[in-house]
DNA sequence: CTGTTAGCGCTTTCAA
DNA sequence: TTGAAAGCGCTAACAG
C-alpha cells in the first residue's frame, strides 16, 4: 500500500542529514565546494528517504520545465511521427522532454492548442501546414521560442525547418521527363496545405523548364483511401494518354496502386506511379514505390538544435531546407511508347532487386 | 522585440484590478460568491494585461500538472502509435496532456526513464514489452497511478490494458486450418518480447487443439526488413512443405511479401501469409494482406478511462484484454493441394476485391 | 564552506 | 464577500 501522505521534500533530507536545506540542494546540483562529509551524509539521507526533488517547484524558481511541445495536425502521419521521433530523442539527449498535442485537424482550435501548449512548455514546435499564413504570422511571435516546420515564415525570431517540396517536385518530374513521359497527372492533397502549395509551385517551374511536359492536376487528398478512391480517375488519365502519376504523398500513392492493378493497370508497364516522403513501406510496395526522400528523423533533430539555441537565448539562425533525395525504384519506368524504342532493362534501377 | 522582462503576474492583475490576489485567483477559477463587479474588473484586467496562471505555481500548489507520460520502446512501431493517439486524444478532452518518453529499445535504461517520466508528471503509461517480468513488478507499485499496456501484472494497484495475442494467434492459426493448412510456420518477434510470449502460447494451444496441424518457430524480429531478410528461410520451408506462414506482425509481413515474390513464390497461390495488428496498410498490400486486427486508438482511449479514474482516486479496474478481429483479405486462401481439390474461388473472401 | 532568508506565482485557510 | 497571510518545495543571494 502506498501511503497517501506528502512525499518527502528537501526539508526532511536537511532535518535528517542534519544540515540546511540549502545544503542539501548544493549537494544535489553539484554546486559550489561542499564539505565531502556533508555531502556524503546528504546523499545517505536522499536514499534512505528515497527523495526525489520536485519538479514542479524547481520549476517555479527556475521558469522553465525542460520541456518542449510539439503541436500536429495528426500524429498518424508518417512525416510528423518521424519528425517527433527524432525530435523526442534528441531533446531527450539534453535532458528536455517531448509533449505532443494532436489538434486532430480542428483548425479552429490549432491556435488555441498551440498557445494553451507554449504556456505548459519552455518552447513549441508547430506544425501547421493548413493554418492561414496571416494567422500564422500573428501567431508565431507570440509562441517564441518556437519552430515552424513544414512552412515559410519570414519572422525574425522563429526559424523554420522544412522540406523543399517545390524542388523535389521539380527534381522528380525531371526524373519522369528524363525516363521519357511528356503527360503526367498529380493526385494533390488537401488544398489549404502549405506544402500542397509548395508542390503545385515545384510543378509549375517544372513544366515551364521543361516543353513538352505537361502536368494534370487532380484532387485527392493526403491519405491511403484517397489514393485508391483516385483510381479511376487516374486510369481515365491513362487511358487518354497519361504516362505517369505523381502522388501527393506515398501513403496517397500506395493506395492508389492496389486500385491501379485491380483496374487492370500495370505499374510501371502501363503507368509510372511516384510518391513523396518515402516511408518505410515505399522500397517493399509492389512495385517498389519511387518517392522522394524526406530524412523525417533528421527533421526532428534539426527542430530541436534549433530550438535549443533559442531557448539558450542565441539568435535564430536562418531557415534550414532539406532537399528531398529521388529514391528512384520500379514504379516508374520509361512509358509505353518509348520502352518499345528504347528497351526496358537501362531504365530499371538496379536496387529495385534488392530493397533491403 | 518581445522584453526579456518577468511575465505578468497575479499580482499585476491585483494591481491594475484594484483587488486583492485572493479576489483575482477566486474570479479565475469560479470559486464561490464573488462581486459581479469585481469580477469584471478583474476580466478587464487580465484582457488588458493578456495575462495567464502560471502552470508552474498552480502545479506547486495542486500537486498535480494535469500531464501524463507514455513511455514506449519505438515510437516508430504503428501499434505505439496508434495508442499514442488515441490516448493524446481522450486525455486532451479532460484538459490532460501527454508527455512522449522514447526509451529508443534501451532496456537497461528503461525503469529508470519511466520513474522520472512519472515524477514530471500525474500519472503514467507503459509499454515496455522486454522489460523482464520481476523488475516490471517491482517497479509497477512506484509508479501508481499507472497503466500498463499489453502485458499481464497481477498488481492491484496497477491495471493492464492489452491484446489477447494468444487468442488472436489461436484464431488465425484456426483461420488458416480451416483452408486447410496443416504445416505452417510463425517468424517469432523479439525473444524477450512479452506479446511474443503470448503469441507462442496461442500456437501451442491451436497445435493442441487441432490434430495434424503443426507450427514450425522461425527467428525473426518485429520490423519490415526483418521480414525481408526471412524470406529465403520462408521460401525453404515452403519447399519442405509448408502452406502458409504467419507473420510476427504486419510490418514483417509486409516485408516479407515482397521477397517471397522475388523468390518466385506466389502469395497466396503458392502460400498463404498473414500478419498481426492490422495495420491500415495491410489492406493496401500486394494482395491484401490477412491480419488480426487490434483496435489501436481504441486501446489508447481506453488507456486513459483508467488512467483517469485511478488519479481521480478510483480503486483499480479489472485488467482489459481486446481479442484481435481476424480479417480475411486475398493473402491467405486454400494451398496448392487443397485448392486443387476444391477449387479457389469460394475460399477467396469477398472484401478481396475491394479493399476500401 | 554553510546556514539564514527571501522569494518564484498561485491557492487557500482564516479573519474581518 | 473580501483581504491578509501562510505556505506548496525549491533555489539563490547574502551573510557569517
Amino acid at each position: 500500500m502506498a501511503d497517501r501522505t506528502r512525499a518527502t521534500t528537501i526539508a526532511d533530507v536537511a532535518l535528517r542529514a542534519g544540515v540546511s536545506q540549502a545544503s542539501v540542494s548544493r549537494v544535489l546540483n553539484g554546486k559550489q565546494n561542499v564539505d565531502p562529509a556533508i555531502a556524503a551524509r546528504v546523499h545517505d539521507a536522499v536514499s534512505a528517504l528515497g527523495y526525489t526533488p520536485s519538479i514542479a517547484a524547481r520549476s517555479l524558481v527556475h521558469g522553465r520545465n525542460d520541456t518542449v511541445a510539439m503541436v500536429v495536425p495528426d500524429l498518424e502521419n508518417p512525416l510528423f511521427q518521424g519528425i517527433l521521433k527524432g525530435l523526442s530523442l534528441a531533446a531527450a539527449a539534453d535532458g528536455y522532454r517531448v509533449l505532443v498535442a494532436d489538434t486532430a485537424e480542428q483548425a479552429g482550435e490549432e491556435a488555441a492548442i498551440a498557445r494553451e501548449a507554449r504556456h505548459r512548455c519552455d518552447a513549441i514546435v508547430l506544425c501547421a501546414p493548413r493554418m492561414p499564413a496571416s494567422q500564422l504570422r500573428a501567431l508565431a511571435p507570440l509562441l517564441a521560442p518556437a519552430v515552424v516546420v513544414n512552412r515559410s515564415l519570414d519572422d525574425p525570431a522563429v526559424p523554420t525547418v522544412g522540406v523543399d517540396y517545390a524542388r523535389g517536385m521539380r527534381d522528380l518530374v525531371e526524373h519522369l521527363a528524363a525516363l521519357g513521359h511528356r503527360r503526367l497527372v498529380f493526385l494533390a492533397g488537401p488544398d489549404a496545405s502549405s506544402s500542397q502549395a509548395e508542390r503545385m509551385r515545384g510543378l509549375r517551374d517544372a513544366v515551364t523548364a521543361l516543353p513538352g511536359v505537361s502536368v494534370d492536376t487532380l484532387p485527392c487528398g493526403s491519405r491511403l483511401d484517397d489514393g485508391y478512391r483516385s483510381g479511376e480517375a487516374v486510369a481515365a488519365a491513362v487511358r487518354a494518354g497519361t504516362t505517369a502519376v505523381i502522388a501527393f504523398n506515398d501513403l496517397v500513392a500506395l493506395g492508389l496502386m492496389p486500385r491501379l492493378a485491380e483496374l487492370g493497370l500495370r505499374i510501371p508497364d502501363d503507368v509510372s506511379v511516384a510518391g513523396f516522403d518515402d516511408v518505410p513501406l515505399a522500397r517493399y510496395a509492389t512495385p517498389p514505390l519511387t518517392s522522394m526522400s524526406v530524412p523525417r528523423s533528421e527533421l526532428g533533430a534539426q527542430v530541436w538544435s534549433r530550438l535549443r539555441a533559442l531557448i539558450a537565448g542565441e539568435p535564430s539562425e536562418h531557415a534550414l531546407l532539406f532537399r528531398p533525395r529521388l529514391e528512384h525504384r520500379a514504379s516508374t519506368a520509361p512509358p509505353p511508347a518509348a520502352r518499345r524504342l528504347t528497351g526496358v532493362r537501362e531504365a530499371l534501377p538496379a536496387e529495385s532487386e534488392v530493397p533491403a
